[in-house]
DNA sequence: AAGTGGTCTAGACCACGAT
DNA sequence: TCGTGGTCTAGACCACTTA
């Protein structure tokens, strides 16, 4: 096994073991090449290693950290229709749903041409104008989310979901109150790693993936009338939820 | 903008664009040395940068080529509980499900101590015996994904969960027949990168996150009797559901 | 001011697969 | 055999934050 593969493993071993505990300091890079006699170059890139599987952090000029895991949020399958829960699913949500949390966004309005993955989800051709809401979620100042909706363009024209501001009844009834009631969804949900302009929307460190959260909104007639694409940083959410066993 | 940053934006530029499409050659190290004028180790950062991200893959010694996006997979949210499909879903799965493939799986058994993590869930002590059926599931031969359930040794010891092999019934059917018939299951997924033995089992790639899923089901009386973690490549695996609007 | 990690160089040798 | 990427060295200078 090549040097840096092996400082990798030993380090990873002291971590996962607890013997390098949540934020303690990894040693220097010069005291870790010291100790394995080998180049400082040779030991960043078994620090390299862990840094690209979301373990260690680097804080620089303080040195390499252990990751600390930040309080996961409690994100329900379906916001809009809340499960009964019971005495497990309460004990799931109660160590999650953690103590005051003051949440805030963000809300900018574009208008823009479609790209591929939104033209064919909304059955329209690609570069044809389509309103988008671009909002970034916060609690307590951190970005927990991206959600980003997408409305045809002849929809929504001149209406209030143009406006860059909080629509107090939700963006989706005052889509019905136009005339778009949406009456089925499809969500499409996958993972990978950010592209460097999700990484710096979300505050992304290496090592962190994304899951990409796509919602399509079908009226009765099957005509889409939304597209909401959310981003989800993993370092940052968890999916919890209960089904009863048929 | 250091050189190598430099170089890996040029190059996911011209990837993202399609000038590079997917599977073609990127120019060698050597070759963009002389380009950027930079050392080869400069290079070989940028090139870091977008194998990390999961666009580019090596391929010792034949070069560094953009990677192929698989074939993905479809996974329906519940398995034993198919819902109708409307011709919306339809679209969606026709382009997903493709075209005939073979599925097949390895299952192995073992005793072993209960890690914190099933411990906690399935409310026993930590280090109690556990069952553990651990699956990886292929199709045309390519891993596809693990599955690992775990049960309490003493709900299980002597019958048919601890044999190797298929159960024809279904593990959860044959749980029932013992006694112990779930009632609910709590279902929590996230996303995070891969361990390395993660990584061996599936075979994945630098770049390539894993969602986990933890399944554990319950009896009536809010007895924990199954826990099953599911590993699922971020290349090979997109969740598909439909939901109507309340 | 000191010490950390970040970036970069100009070499070197090796492992591996295609030809 | 040849060319590729993989690994490693021994330097160098810089940017940044804390003390």
């Amino acid at each position: 096994m090549p040097a840096y593969q092996r400082i990798a493993a030993d380090l990873r071993a002291q971590i996962t073991s607890g013997e390098l505990g949540a934020g303690a300091q990894l040693p220097t890079e010069q005291e870790l090449a010291d100790r394995y006699d080998v180049a400082r170059q040779t030991v960043r890139n078994g620090l390299g290693i862990l840094v690209a599987e979301g373990l260690v952090v680097s804080q620089r000029p303080l040195g390499h950290f252990v990751r600390q895991r930040e309080h996961m949020v409690y994100r329900p399958q379906g916001e809009t229709s809340p499960q009964p829960a019971s005495p497990e699913m309460d004990r799931f949500c109660q160590q999650i749903l953690a103590e005051g949390r003051t949440p805030s966004q963000t809300i900018d309005v574009a208008l823009v041409a479609a790209t591929p993955d939104i033209a064919q989800r909304l059955a329209i051709d690609v570069g044809a104008l389509v309103v988008v809401r671009r909002r970034i979620r916060f609690i307590n100042g951190e970005p927990i989310n991206t959600n980003d909706s997408h409305y045809p363009h002849e929809l929504v024209k001149d209406s209030e979901i143009m406006s860059p501001a909080d629509i107090l009844v939700g963006a989706n009834q005052k889509l019905a109150e136009l005339g778009y009631p949406q009456d089925r969804v499809i969500d499409e949900i996958f993972f990978r790693m950010p592209t460097p302009e999700e990484a710096q929307r979300l505050d992304l460190g290496p090592g962190i993936p994304v899951a990409i959260h796509i919602a399509t909104g079908y009226m009765k007639d099957g005509l889409p009338v939304r597209c909401t694409v959310n981003v989800l940083p993993g370092d940052r959410h968890m999916m919890v939820y209960e089904r009863s066993w048929a």
